[in-house]
DNA sequence: CTAGGGCTTTGATGCAGGTCAAGGCGAAAC
DNA sequence: GTTTCGCCTTGACCTGCATCAAAGCCCTAG
């Protein structure tokens, strides 16, 4: 649950999103600095610690969220434990596309998590004066829809070294936003948080990542620190079984 | 490639929407009577066989669609042949929510389709004048996102005959839009592309049908064509492991 | 500095589903 | 009717990953 609820007076909420460095990566880029400006009456800073809970999946969906700092957890769960994780949500993520009256997945912080949380009875409202947001909301949803076809591949045909490969692909490119591409990346999520996300076991993520280091592919400075030698090379890693 | 492409003449175009009979599920439920007038003047008429391909998984992605017979396969490839199953799409569903340049996804009929084309620029300036219709994309995107979350559920942590009942159990809600479920479905898509849908092998689905045919769950009183027994029975296979 | 606890790794073994290989069966062609 | 061909099913065997079990390795508390 929400531990700490800071509402933002006008004057200073109006100074954050002005200066709010994610405002061209979220779906912020879509207003201009006078719409901005109303968005600004109906948004709240919301703070997490690691391990709270945003909403759980069958929580009614009253609030969307975006991330500014933190890395957010989304998963699903079957009746008797088992669990996927669908997704994890970094900086200028939007969180809580959901379209229904209840959420369909838990999202929990795994860092301290920092975001604007919006009523979704105000965004609704915000859609209909600025069409530009809901456009925006709908490239978002698409991309999102994308990746979605992405993980089904690699979940219903990739081998264990793919889905790892991918999965470190995938977190390099998004670690380095619009930057060249650096060859380390930062582990927020423990092993077994990778291995429901992959559709894996914690032992197989390690064995995997034994494997992958011993072939040379990548480094491990520390448990949640990776370096990836040749990018190319862990790209073919990604989609050659083996 | 699109075999015929019929051009709809202004008149039998708005004769046509407006006593179409999925109006009220497709897109289009989002348009008033003249707005939707406006969208017959950039829509055509596409019929495609059994077979032929809507779109490539790299093709330029000019177009979208609304299904209005006929099924779709939606698939993606990996280098070496390994396919996976995204999505089937029914009438009334829309084809072609990419965002990026080309599509992402492989798009063919397996059935005789017929579908309504739109040329994606006019569709953005169907946005421009009717931001309601955009909203309705939405719906369909956050829906089509929580389906694909559900669908990782599936193929990162279901058994064979987990995957199999919840399959069948999808196609039986889909299969009678808003009646009430009858328990006989139809199976258009060959016992491949289930496989490739549910990250099996075709071996492991026959199996797991004739199993869940002497457990007594279903009845296939042909190759392509399923009895439920019993729902509930069904439903609890699909979340169940064993 | 040492003890305890939670993650991670590694090892030994098992099994669900994959692979390989025959048959079956129904629909279409002739 | 019978041949053929493409799909589907079944059987025998194999394997990649899961499971079960036991160390290792930090990190934190005392």
């Amino acid at each position: 649950m929400v531990t700490s609820i800071e509402p933002v007076t006008a004057a200073s909420a109006r100074f954050q999103c002005e200066t709010c460095e994610l405002r061209s990566h979220s779906i912020c880029s879509a207003l201009q600095d006078e719409e901005l400006r109303e968005m600004n009456q109906v948004v709240r800073q919301v703070s997490l610690d690691a391990g709270q809970i945003v909403f759980f999946e069958t929580d009614p969906a009253d609030f969307s969220f975006n991330i500014t700092s933190g890395v957010v957890r989304l998963s699903k769960m079957l009746a008797d434990g088992r669990r996927q994780v669908t997704g994890f949500l970094y900086p200028s993520d939007f969180l809580g596309l959901a379209v229904g009256k209840d959420y369909t997945q838990t999202a929990e912080a795994i860092t301290p998590v920092r975001m604007c949380r919006f009523d979704r009875k105000d965004l609704t409202r915000m859609y209909e004066k600025f069409p530009k947001l809901e456009h925006r909301l709908l490239e978002v949803a698409c991309n999102e829809i994308v990746s979605a076809q992405d993980q089904m591949l690699l979940l219903g045909r990739k081998t264990a070294r793919e889905r790892l490969s991918s999965f470190l692909l995938n977190l390099l490119s998004r670690s380095n936003l619009g930057e060249r591409l650096i060859g380390e990346i930062d582990l927020p999520m423990d092993r077994a948080d990778i291995a429901d996300y992959l559709g894996l076991t914690v032992e197989t993520v390690s064995r995997t990542f034994t494997k992958l280091r011993k072939d040379g592919l990548i480094e491990m400075p520390s448990k949640n620190r990776i370096v990836i030698r040749d990018a190319d090379d862990l790209a073919d890693a990604a989609e050659n079984p083996d």
